[in-house]
DNA sequence: ACCAACAATATTGTCGACAATACAGGCACG
DNA sequence: CGTGCCTGTATTGTCGACAATATTGTTGGT
């Protein structure tokens, strides 16, 4: 199918910014109007993103924005944790020198940001950091897992970026996995990001 | 678009089944022949396999098998070593007294194979082990995402099972699992998983 | 012999129309 | 008043026809 780019990034975009409830029905003429395309180009930006796991479908019914349980998002977050430790592991292996001392820079303005209680920056920085240890690793599967997991993750990460204090604990964690990192320790780097993904853990189990 | 599942299934098993080159070009049309189906079904079915990673499409051009490298497949299998390293550890968590006797009969048998040379049982029941572990770690994001990367690997698993001798060493590793998950050790058991998964990785460099 | 431009063909992309299905509301009946 | 059926409507599923595009083959020139 090749669902229309413009049509499925739009629609992607649109759910990741949450603009659908969950549980909300997607029903196809509506999604014509608003993005202004064709049924067919609809149905297949559904189909694309219904293996993404953003919505559900079920026949000669719908399809709908997919509910995802708090269990669920703790499974995610469990798999992350060890896919992220597989790529801290790689980034400490392969690391350069130029992107070691990038990565030092994220530390410390990730640093500034909590002192300075600039939660937006940190939340910021804190993607940032993710994505130079996914350059750094060059593990496309890796990679890719985590981007699957991590559309389906914006909610519940929205809910955990409000928990209070969490920031100011999880820069040190952060500060470890970077050190481990430029230190071209691999276990030491898997454990750092074991443990604050670990502690992400806790906190969404929190939440409920 | 909720592809045919007949269709989709009957294309699916094909594949699997090596009854396609690697990189061979799926024109519609004759599929729809081959299947007796519309185009439209297997329009759908072809994009939801390419969103499971057997096929890659161009636009205006079509389908082809997906051909995967020898490097991605070991990147997969490096992905593959956490994730069931996830499975292995939470299966020894959960273990209950009746299922730790299905894992040491699973163990028994894995043995007598060996022993008797019976090469393809012993395969089936190196599936029937990761099977079961995977039942009882009860972890469907994990169990998922090991569906989706066993499938991109039946071309390479093929390879693997004919290298000569591995048996006798995986025989070995499959015991260490079952002993760790049995004795509620989840440390031992993530440990022994990954150990054997890391063995398939060197057998995997080897062949190229 | 090689290359470029062009024509012919094969293949996929898109759409509109209709069929099939599920859901909601009303109606008859107990 | 509740319950089961039945009809009407909204929505999705499927198809065939045509348009758009890539690929292949051919021709003419150098």
């Amino acid at each position: 199918m090749a669902a229309d780019p413009r049509v499925l990034d739009e629609l992607r975009a649109a759910i990741l910014r949450g603009e659908f409830a969950p549980r909300q029905r997607l029903v196809e003429s509506d999604l014509c109007e608003a993005f202004d395309a064709s049924r067919f180009a609809i149905r297949a930006a559904l189909q694309a993103l219904e293996a993404d796991g953003l919505v559900e479908r079920q026949r000669n019914v719908g399809a709908r924005i997919r509910e995802i349980s708090l269990e669920e998002a703790c499974e995610i977050t469990e798999v992350r944790q060890v896919v992220e430790g597989l790529i801290a592991r790689r980034a400490a292996e392969r690391v350069s020198d130029e992107e070691a001392t990038g990565l030092e820079a994220i530390g410390r303005q990730m640093h500034d940001a909590v002192a300075a209680g600039e939660l937006a920056l940190y939340s910021d920085l804190n993607a940032r950091l993710h994505s130079s240890l996914r350059d750094i690793a060059r593990h496309e599967k890796a990679s890719g897992i985590i981007a699957q997991l991590h559309g389906q993750m914006v909610r519940h990460q929205f809910a955990l970026s409000r928990v209070p204090g969490r920031s100011k604990v999880s820069v040190h964690q952060h500060q470890a996995i970077i050190d481990a990192v430029v230190g071209r320790d691999p276990d030491g780097a898997e454990a750092a990001m074991r443990a604050h993904i670990g502690s992400v853990i806790e906190a969404l189990r929190g939440i409920g």
